[in-house]
DNA sequence: ACAAATGATACTATATTAGTATCATTTGTC
DNA sequence: GACAAATGATACTAATATAGTATCATTTGT
C-alpha cells in the first residue's frame, strides 16, 4: 500500500532544493540534483505554480521560486495538491452516498485515526524537513 | 486516496456477517445478505481460509465459520492480508534501497505517523465494531 | 452416483499512477 | 526585431494495481 505517491515525494524534493538554494531555479538544475525525469519535474513544477505553492518567470532567467515561507508549505498540502483529499474512511458497498453512513462503525472509527494523521501531516513542511535533515 | 480497498472492506462485512449470525456460513447467504459480487466474494472467503483468519467444510452442509475469537481479528490483520503491509514511508527515487534512508527526515517522520497508524488499527477489530454497530 | 458446497487458477476490465511528446507563450539579449 | 532560453498548456501513452469473472477440480453428505 502507498501512502505517498512519486508526484507528491518527487515534487517535496524539488521545493526541499529550492528552498535550501537559490530563490530562482530551473528545471534543469533541479533534474540534474535529483534525478527525476525531466518532462515528469515539468509537469510537477507547473502544477505547483498553480496551485500557488511556486511563482515561476519564463524566459532566459527565468525557473520557479517559492511563493510561500517554506514553513507554511506542509506535507499535508503538498499530498493533497497531487493526490487529492486523503479519505481513510470510504464506504463501498453502494455508488450513491452509503445510507448507513451515518451508524457505520468502521467508519467513525477510521475518522478518529484520519484527523489524527492529517493533523500530524500539516506539521512537517519543508523548514521542518531541511531543518531535520542538516541535524 | 484510498486507504481501505474494496476486497479489504468486503472482508470485514462478511466477517462481521459470520460472527455475528451462525457458526457456519455459506457464501450464498453472505452475497445475498452483503451485495457483493458472488465470485469476488468466493475469491475474499479463499483468502481469509487461506491465512487463517476463516476455516471452511465442502460439500452439502459446508461454509465458512470464524477459526479465532472475534475479538482477535483486527482491522490491521485484514488490511495486511488484502493490501500487503501499509508501508506509508516509501522512498521513489532510486530503485534500490534508497541510500539515504537511515538520515532521511521525511522518513522518520511518516514512519512515526504509520506507528500510531497501525496501533490504532490493531485496536479495532470484529468484536468492537459489531458492538459499536449496535449501539 | 449425485448434488451442493468450497479450492485453485487463470483470465478480463477498469482505474490510477507514471511518464512522454508537442506546440504555444513569455522574456532577455544581440 | 529575430532568436534563444526558459515556462505554460494539453494531449497522449505505458505501466501497475484494483476489481471482478469464468472454469474446472475436489470434497462431503445423502
Ligand atoms: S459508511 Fe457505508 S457501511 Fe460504513
Ligand atoms: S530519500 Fe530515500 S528514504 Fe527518504
Amino acid at each position: 500500500m502507498k501512502f505517498i505517491t512519486r508526484d507528491s515525494d518527487y515534487a517535496l524534493r524539488a521545493l526541499c532544493y529550492i528552498a535550501s538554494n537559490r530563490e530562482v531555479v530551473k528545471v534543469d538544475e533541479l533534474v540534474a540534483n535529483l534525478g527525476v525525469p525531466r518532462p515528469f519535474m515539468r509537469k510537477i513544477l507547473q502544477k505547483l505554480n498553480k496551485s500557488g505553492i511556486l511563482g515561476s518567470t519564463k524566459g532566459q532567467h527565468g525557473g520557479f521560486r517559492l511563493k510561500r515561507p517554506a514553513a507554511a508549505v506542509s506535507v499535508f498540502g503538498i499530498m493533497r495538491i497531487f493526490q487529492g483529499k486523503p479519505e481513510l474512511s470510504s464506504c463501498f458497498l453502494k455508488k450513491e452516498v452509503c445510507p448507513e453512513r451515518p451508524h457505520c462503525a468502521l467508519r467513525k472509527k477510521l475518522c478518529l485515526i484520519e484527523k489524527g494523521v492529517f493533523r500530524q501531516l500539516k506539521e512537517i513542511n519543508i523548514a521542518s524537513l531541511i531543518k531535520a535533515g542538516r541535524a
